[in-house]
RNA sequence: GCUGCUGUAGCUCAGUGGUAGAGCACUCCCUUGGUAAGGGAGAGGUCGUGAGUUCAAUCCUCACCAGCAGCACCA
């Protein structure tokens, strides 16, 4: 006599065990004909599904975002049915939803291209068309493992073989075809509806695992409609078109090329950027009370061998050597080791604790080929790096601390709000046991004194220390992680770094490894897409355009140039023999944000027509108020802050600049 | 690194087994134009690199390099 509780709190009584379905048409019709799937105690599973005990149900809709899942998970099957149909013999292996859409993985010589998609997709609606109900079936282990090896289906069958002996061999079947699959499945093919579209094939090892053979795999997006299927597709072109390598290149503002693979070239207007981008955070760290320092480039491999680099990631290090010394040099992938040199360099005391030693530090790893990135992954980058050494009481208060300033720079570099996650310990480290136990325990407890509140990434600390991981959501929606905390009990017992304590005794620091940025090159990777390249007034790369619209204007367009440029700010003069339109149109592609345009009127009367970069109207200034009032929006928010721009302003007031960026 | 795709002018791209084309950008000339493309002329490429097939290769084959997508990696 199962009772069946429903959302609204209403409770009904069956007599024995019974059906979502039956369940839902007991409610209404309207439901029974919509209901795609069901919740049973919050479990998603088949409506087919009979329920046997009291329990809450909730059914799920196409109008619930749970159906999603649903509609990718079954058009999966419907895609490896459709594979299979055209080409018979191709293996099925896994294909499972993912965000925005789902895989399968196939096993098949010939790999698939985009050119077969057509076919495929038309198959697909096809078998939609057909409506061939999916039908849930429980098989014994060997008889499965017979089965889909007999068919040929090596792969399925070692699914089987390595699932756990309590776990049920369900097969579904829609029509002729069927599938090993845990579910839960929709009530039919038809349920996945027209939204959907076949993106890409890419090669996807079998497992996850590099060593396994790689199989063909189609990646697609489903969606429960139309609508949803073009405001994706829309989506993506949005991404396309603020890709830093494409707007880099509109702007001039880096390259890459063959003899240096992995490595930036900065033009002006780039390295433009990455300067005014590293005063700020100079600036930021040293309000933060950290001490700046330089460390050497290249280093003897006995100190990689002594700090574990040299085991765990000697591949990944560039390797310089001198015939006449026999000696191996590598290019620092990372900073750390040689701030503890400088640490370690004549005796500490409890009193210089905590002490944070930043570097921009730049870094080089041979980064497999295939990870190379535009400049968001590199060979050669610049982190903004810092230990803290402290001591155990520290790691609280100093993580508090970090997190206060990350909070700072990431609002006023254009991010409003950040996510953490706190990784543990990996498969491959170093350190003991305890010393992993005592990390965690207090990162975690500094997180919570910090009021940090986290997810969890298990698996994916460094190998040498737990670490927070502080992830950005951009104007799209996408994630970055970018900033980095990691305790560090390792490497100062490794490197013997050491402090003299109240008891005249000595001791060892922790380490507390710490990014805000990442990597500059990232970082500005990630700025560039953030803003579409329509960057805000202080971070422009050329912050004004001078543009004169006579000849007889052009001395008083260059005096102009000079007077922005006496108050610092970045601009340039267009007297080329163009129509204003012209230059309008140039500049405006060029996004910079403000053009001055000067004319006969306007080089008598001493005044500018200031335009913004996204408006069409004109504002008629005199230069002096001009220039102040540029200089002002040029002014980055920590300076502006600084200067308090007049008494008892607040810290955090919106700057001119964001709300002079274009919407 | 693995799988697949791609590589032609500074950029975006077309094209052919008989040694190449467009638009934009660039240079010069005309034009002095008031808020997203004024007109004309010119210059610019050993078709990623190296081998092979062929009477003949930018085009076909192979290898390498680089890029793109995904996978794997990311101290």
């Amino acid at each position: 006599m199962p009772a069946i509780t429903l959302p609204d709190g209403s409770v009904r009584h069956f007599d024995g065990a019974v059906t979502g379905t039956a369940v839902a048409e007991s409610i209404g019709p309207g439901l029974a004909k919509a209901a795609l799937a069901m919740e049973v105690d919050g479990r998603l599973v088949d409506l087919s599904l009979p329920i046997g005990t009291d329990a809450a149900v909730r059914f799920v809709t196409r109008k619930d975002e749970a159906a999603l899942g649903l509609i990718r998970h079954d058009a999966a099957h419907v895609l490896a049915e459709a594979v299979q149909e055209l080409w018979p013999g191709t293996q099925v292996t896994i294909g499972p939803a993912i965000e925005n859409g789902f895989y399968y993985d196939f096993a098949r010589n010939e790999p698939f291209t985009p050119e077969d998609f057509p076919a495929i997709e038309a198959k697909m609606r096809e078998i939609v068309a057909r409506g061939a109900r999916f039908e849930r079936e429980v098989w014994p282990r060997e008889e499965a493992i017979r089965f889909f090896e007999e068919r040929g289906e090596r792969y399925k069958a070692e699914l089987i073989r390595d699932l756990p002996e309590s776990e049920p061999i369900s097969i579904y079947r829609q029509g002729d075809w069927l599938d090993l699959c845990r579910g839960p499945h929709m009530r039919s093919v038809a349920d996945v509806g027209s939204a959907f579209k076949l993106m890409k094939v890419a090669g996807a090892y079998w497992r996850g695992d590099h060593r396994n053979a790689m199989l063909t795999r189609i990646y697609a997006t489903a969606w429960r409609d139309g609508k949803e299927l073009d405001a994706h597709l829309l989506q993506l072109a949005e991404a396309e078109r603020r890709d830093h390598r494409r707007i880099g290149k509109e702007m001039d503002l880096f390259h890459i090329q063959e003899e240096a693979t992995g490595s930036i070239f900065w033009h002006p207007k780039g390295w433009r950027l990455y300067t005014v981008l590293q005063d700020y955070m100079r600036r930021a760290q040293q309000g933060a009370g950290y001490q700046e320092v330089r460390t050497p480039q290249l280093v003897d491999r006995t100190l990689w061998e002594a700090s574990g680099h040299w085991e765990n990631y000697r591949d990944h290090m560039f390797i310089a050597t001198v015939e006449e010394e026999d000696k191996h040099l590598a290019l620092k992938p990372m900073n750390c080791p040689c701030h503890v040199q400088i640490f370690r360099h004549g005796l500490r005391s409890y009193r210089e604790l905590p002490l944070r030693m930043a570097e921009f530090g730049a870094c080089h790893r041979y980064e497999p080929s295939g990870a190379l990135h535009g400049i968001m992954r590199v060979r050669a980058f610049t982190q903004d790096d810092a230990h803290i050494f402290c001591t155990d009481d520290q790691i609280a208060p100093e993580t508090a601390r970090f997190v206060a300033m990350l909070a700072d720079v990431y609002r006023d570099l254009g991010f409003d709000s950040f996510r953490v996650k706190f990784a543990d310990r990996p498969d491959n480290r170093a350190g003991s046991e305890e010393s992993w136990d005592k990390a965690e325990a207090a990162l975690k407890e500094a997180c919570r004194l910090a009021g940090v509140e986290y997810e969890h990434n298990p698996g994916e600390g460094a190998f040498y220390g737990p670490k927070l991981e502080f992830v950005l959501r951009d104007a799209i929606g996408r994630d970055w992680q970018c900033g980095t905390l990691q305790v560090d009990y390792v490497l100062p017992d490794r490197l013997d770094a050491s402090f003299i304590g109240e008891d005249s005794a000595r001791h060892r620091p922790v380490m507390l490894h710490r990014a805000i940025l990442g990597s500059f090159e990232r970082f500005i990777g990630i700025l560039i897409e953030q803003f579409a390249g329509r960057f805000p007034m202080w971070m422009a790369p050329v912050q004004v355009v001078v543009a004169s619209i006579v000849t007889d204007a052009e001395p008083y367009a260059l005096d102009v140039a000079d007077r922005l440029r006496a108050a610092g700010l970045q601009v340039e003069a267009d007297t080329a023999n163009e129509k204003i339109n012209a230059k309008i149109r140039t500049h405006s592609l060029q996004r910079v944000p403000v053009i001055l345009v000067v004319g006969r009127k306007e080089a008598e009367a001493g005044t500018v027509a200031m335009r913004r970069l996204g408006g069409n109207t004109q504002e008629m200034l005199s230069l002096d108020e001009a220039v102040a009032l540029l200089a002002a929006e040029a002014t980055p928010p920590d300076l502006r802050r600084r200067s308090g721009n007049g008494a008892g302003a607040p810290a955090d007031s919106p700057s001119t600049a964001a709300s002079s960026a274009p919407a």
